[in-house]
DNA sequence: TCCATTAGGAACCAATTGGTACAAATAAAC
DNA sequence: GTTTATTTGTACCAATTGGTTCCTAATGGA
């Protein structure tokens, strides 16, 4: 019974997740986010409890959406070499200007909002478990010296320099390049 | 001739730089600022242009307070090794909430504002060349078999994993101990 | 067909935003 | 002590903030 929303509940978010991810929540207002949503004032707030919420949700989306699609790539990436496909989460993104949204939501929120940490952190978790299954898949060819090294303390450094690129490319246009520091890491003599 | 000001310069732009440091740009409103600065609106707008001029300024107090010691501390450090002494970038905060103002602002305004964007560029470029004097000064210590990178990729590096780590610091209590890690990247074979 | 129930949209709200105007307080110069 | 320049504090401002109200439109079930 009763009329059913018009609008896409996931398009809906995946507009909100492109704002906040862009702008940040503070500097997201609420005109901002009803554009990006497609939606008007009655809609949102019959759908969703508040802004606050609705940033949640954005993170969730980036999730489901980015983090999820970047653990896809990394898991078929047919290079020869493990820094070579690690390389792809430092390739340069269709918008240079947005960083990383888990990166963004840290640092803006991340000390006031255990809500918001609780997901960053569940995210980083995944991506740094992405980040090791690569490394252990590519294992055979680590040089032994570096053994002592195990994969886990190399993918919680790769994915803090990941996150340091993020925050450095939103100033700056930032290096493209990290096969060699990341071949470096891995213990790998070539990229 | 004429009333001078009677509050201290210096001491409110350290006000300013750290409630800017701690809640960020958009979340502090003119109250907290004119609190953390210990002005009123008359004084404020006498001495300072605007909000936004009062930013970079506290940008600019970071530069000449934080950066400044921080480099000084790493020139000065009587550690025996470089990853000793770089191990002082990661220790644990005093506020481990507030996370590093460079990276704060990089990432919340770097892509919008160029004026900030120069700053923390030139911050960023400070603590690089720091790092790399670190390296080289305790460049007898390398292992030949990585020399083939040079300090100053390697400074890259660190600066990066640097950034990363005050990223994540925010939204977790964060690693506290990178020794190991640098003791690796820069070639050494114990911390 | 008609009704119950929900979505959609516009008008409205108090509180807060950054910023200004202006008079009173203050102190150096003479 | 008077003058003069400047700081300081308060009252004020329009615009914007996130959020609510309420009426109308729409639709599935009876």
């Amino acid at each position: 019974m009763a009329r059913p929303r018009s609008f896409d509940m996931d398009t809906a978010l995946d507009g909100a997740m492109n704002i906040f991810w862009r702008q940040g929540y503070t500097a997201t207002n609420l005109p901002d986010l009803l554009t990006a949503m497609g939606l008007t004032r009655g809609s949102f707030y019959k759908a969703f409890n508040d802004k606050e919420s609705v940033y949640l949700a954005a993170l969730d989306q980036y999730d489901r959406k980015v983090v999820d699609k970047t653990l896809r790539k990394l898991a078929d990436c047919e290079g020869s070499t493990a820094s070579q496909c690690l390389s792809l989460l430092f390739s340069i993104p269709e918008d240079p200007g947005r960083g990383c949204f888990i990166c963004n939501a840290m640092v803006e929120l991340g000390p006031v909002q255990n809500d918001v940490s609780r997901r960053t952190n569940h995210m980083a978790s995944k991506l740094r478990k992405g980040i090791k299954e690569v490394i252990i898949r590519f294992g055979g060819k680590q040089e032994t010296g570096n053994a002592t090294q195990p994969a886990e303390e190399k993918a919680d450094l790769i994915l803090h320099l990941y996150f340091g690129h993020q925050a450095m490319g939103k100033a700056s246009s930032g290096r493209d390049d990290w096969s060699l520091q990341l071949a470096h890491i891995l213990g790998q003599s070539t990229a």
